[in-house]
DNA sequence: CGCCACACCTGACGGC
DNA sequence: TGCCGTCAGGTGTGGC
């Protein structure tokens, strides 16, 4: 899915073009993406609705709505939301699940090929349950290389692993996970506890370098990410372990190395310089 | 509570 | 060519 820098960069583009807008009409072609809410009170509650504004939490586009709702998009594997002016690619329409037609003719649509990834509406009271259940955000000032050492410190799972739980880190997914423990010199597979608070302060640097860099050139488009204008993200050029098994590391120059011994997720890694 | 298997979906690709 | 197994930026649940 969209990890936290795709996820941003969406949030920041759906604010930029919809803010202010009002949902017209609201068409739901398939109701199994709908989460917290059927389709006929999903229907209800965003027609006639003004869109305040977007923004990220997690791996979650959040679209506070005049109501006080939120509409909440996950789009886990395929999932993207985009920004119809009339232009957009047919191939990329044939996958529209949910469209919000908007008082200026343009639609928002919600398209995902595999339909793993969801869309709900909350209340601010139900909204604020489920952020609360999700960790800290890595580009926030209060991630510290403290407060990831004890994050950490109290777990025997790989490393790699509890970067990925969102319960305790929102929005490191796969891809950053394998490149941030490349860039810090640490083995994936290393027990969280053993990571020394010099590792993990470099791990945190590393953390907050790779998820900035990525923002900046608009997400990775490994295969399926696509922005709200349905362009692809220019960080896959950039990515230095992840998609590369059996090529030369940038660093050592030694293989890298693919294993699905972690958690049944693909993790690339060089033997040589991650220890 | 922790851990694991599995469910949710479709499409692309490699092997036979 | 076509069929089958495997794999893919993720998360939630239910069983032990």
């Amino acid at each position: 899915m969209p990890e936290l820098p795709e996820t941003e960069t969406i949030a920041r583009d759906l604010h930029a073009s919809v803010a202010g807008r009002t949902v017209a009409k609201v068409t739901v072609a398939r109701p199994d993406v709908l989460r917290e809410v059927g389709e006929r009170a999903f229907r209800r509650r965003l027609r006639g609705v003004g869109i305040v504004g977007s923004w990220r939490r997690a791996k979650l586009i959040v679209t506070d709505l005049s109501t006080r709702d939120r509409l909440v998009v996950q789009p886990r594997f395929t999932g993207a939301l985009i920004v119809d002016d009339g232009t957009l690619d047919p191939a990329l329409l044939a996958y529209s699940t949910i469209r919000l037609v908007l008082d200026d003719g343009r639609s928002i649509h919600y398209c995902d090929v595999r339909r793993l990834g969801t869309v709900a509406l909350m209340n601010e009271t139900r909204f604020e349950e489920y952020s609360a259940a999700l960790g800290i955000e890595p580009l926030d000032s209060t991630f510290t290389a403290s407060q990831l050492s004890g994050v950490l410190r109290v777990s025997n799972q790989p490393v790699k692993k509890v970067l990925m739980d969102q319960r305790r880190i929102a929005g490191i997914g796969n891809i950053y996970a394998n490149e941030a423990l490349w860039r810090a010199g640490i083995d994936p597979s290393r027990a969280a506890g053993t990571i020394a608070a010099g590792e993990a302060a470099l791990l945190r640097d590393s953390i907050v370098a790779v998820l900035e860099e990525s923002i900046a050139a608009r997400g990775t488009s490994f295969r399926d990410y696509r922005d709200a204008k349905g362009q692809r993200g220019g960080f896959a050029a950039k990515l230095q372990v992840y998609g590369r098994e059996g090529q030369p590391c940038v660093r050592c120059g030694s293989r890298l190395v693919g294993t699905h011994a972690i958690d049944g997720r693909a993790t690339v890694f060089c033997a040589r310089c991650q220890s």
